[in-house]
DNA sequence: GTGTGTGCAAACCTTTTGCAACCGG
DNA sequence: CCGGTTGCAAAAGGTTTGCACACAC
């Protein structure tokens, strides 16, 4: 509905760099992610958004897989859900996700600080008291970048 | 096998504390957690190293989700699997996890780095390229700390 | 002895798959 | 046109639940 037609384009255009079609199904997909990102959208949640457009839950879910291959979505799982969310990757800048969980009501708070004075103001910024966290790093390991297959 | 009887019993403390009852199979459960910490295993695992025990998995799935909201252990999401994964908290540190995941062969590497040094000397120490990162602190949010419940 | 914990099997729920029809380039 | 894409419904696969029996305290 707001979904800004430059912001669009950028995904479609991926998208063909994948090799991969455009079609209406994928366009509408991506409209309801766009319009909800930051959001974490579970693929159900996605299913109610189109349940106008008679788009099957199978497509939505090959969809996502697509898009995440494609490099414009990321998975992100919550701990204590069994449900996938999705998130929506800001082709304009580098992006790196900060979030706070809280263990009682399980609110999911979105930052944006930089990860090196995170910690510190963490408590004064958000009056979030720390418990645990986690933080994964992906990328290549030193043998896929050398192209040691086998290794793993 | 090689558990440590110091360590069994420090957990099975707080397993009393959460008033609940020490039976053979939370003992049999908890040994394979404590000879396999660090390793991430997944409930099925844990089925199969217990299978001379005659333990059934629903009391795996059950035993694991009580030992979760006893605080001895937590759970562990990489994307792109479906399966959840455990890891016992080591209740004499602070535990904080820091995970390299390669995007290519999976591979999962477990680092003990300090938060703050890490990011600057991940690519030297792993030969890592980093493609992106996700941070996740739990705790408590202010409006839980001020007992605000329905805030949310 | 009492109420919590267990085992079994069936139910559940999210995600995946097979296949015929469809449509984008 | 051709091969990728979709929709439907059925299957898969991990996790949960109901219920009768067993056991920790």
């Amino acid at each position: 509905m707001i979904t800004s037609d430059y912001e669009l384009k950028q995904y479609l255009q991926r998208i063909k760099d994948n090799q991969a079609k455009i079609t209406t199904q994928r366009i509408e997909i991506l409209k309801v992610l766009i319009d909800h990102k930051h959001e974490h959208l579970t693929a159900e949640d996605i299913v109610k958004q189109l349940n106008d457009s008679k788009i099957g839950q199978a497509t939505v879910y090959r969809t996502l897989e697509l898009f995440c291959s494609c490099g414009i979505l990321n998975k992100v799982n919550f701990k204590k859900e069994e449900m996938t969310r999705y998130d929506l990757i800001d082709l304009n800048k580098k992006h790196f996700h900060h979030h706070l969980i809280c263990n009682q009501c399980g609110k999911v708070i979105e930052i944006n600080d930089d990860l090196e004075k995170l910690e510190k103001t963490i408590q004064e910024n958000y009056g979030f008291k720390i418990i645990n966290h986690e933080l994964t790093i992906s990328g290549i390991c030193k043998e896929c970048q050398n192209g040691d297959r086998d290794e793993n």
